[in-house]
DNA sequence: AAAGAATATACGAAAAAACATATATAGCAA
DNA sequence: TTGCTATATATGTTTTTTCGTATATTCTTT
């Protein structure tokens, strides 16, 4: 984990909007991510893939879902700014929050 | 400030490296920095620019020479986060700290 | 004023990142 | 098997960044 991959991995609204949800949810999954923030599943996808290679998540799979979520094993310096990122700012998440707990049926979490 | 626009200032090596440089030493001027970092003038001074214009350093003139240090009235996460990562990281900068030592002749500190 | 040093900006080219869309893979259910 | 859902990747295009080089600006010194 290096110093400027990791600020590249966040120098991109879509990827800090990610990242915070997760860390935010603890865990989310590849079609809850694409409702809440309200973009194309590729784009999503294309995105985790990226912070997955940056080392910042790990993903699992279960059943149909790939379920990220922030990776064990981060250094320090790295998981201390991102908790603190988000816990401490986004205001800016409120729409992909209520989205988020708008949606009908989310798996593991409803029916 | 920004949350992004912090990222993206950071998300590049020479930014990053100048930052740490300036930081380090409380304050530098552009040729220091061209010396230090064994880059054009150009290349250092459009850097400098685009951290100024995030708002991470602030400049001074003083005669002919320019000085930059970190921008006064930084968000605590933000300034917290900078000096975080030069104090704790940086054996990255080695070389280039070799490099400013051994300026012969650095504006304001010798002759 | 002229010359020289330090710094800034302008501009076109090259490299990198982000994108939309189409398609592929993997699991599940009938 | 077939079909359906969730996710991943591939491809060509567009946008953004970065860069080298040339030139402009500002201050100092003579």
């Amino acid at each position: 984990m290096d110093v400027v991959g990791f600020f590249k991995a966040l120098a991109d609204d879509t990827r800090l909007r990610i990242l915070m949800l997760i860390i935010g949810e603890t865990e989310l999954c590849v079609c809850e991510l694409t409702e809440a923030l309200g973009l194309s599943q590729p784009k999503i996808s294309r995105h985790l893939r990226l912070l997955k290679d940056a080392g910042l998540l790990q993903d699992r799979r279960q059943g149909q879902w790939v379920y990220y979520r922030q990776a064990d094993s981060l250094p320090e310096w790295c998981a201390g700014q991102l908790s603190h990122l988000a816990n401490k700012g986004p205001d800016w998440l409120q729409g992909e929050k209520k989205r988020l707990s708008a949606m009908g049926c989310r798996p593991g979490r409803c029916c």
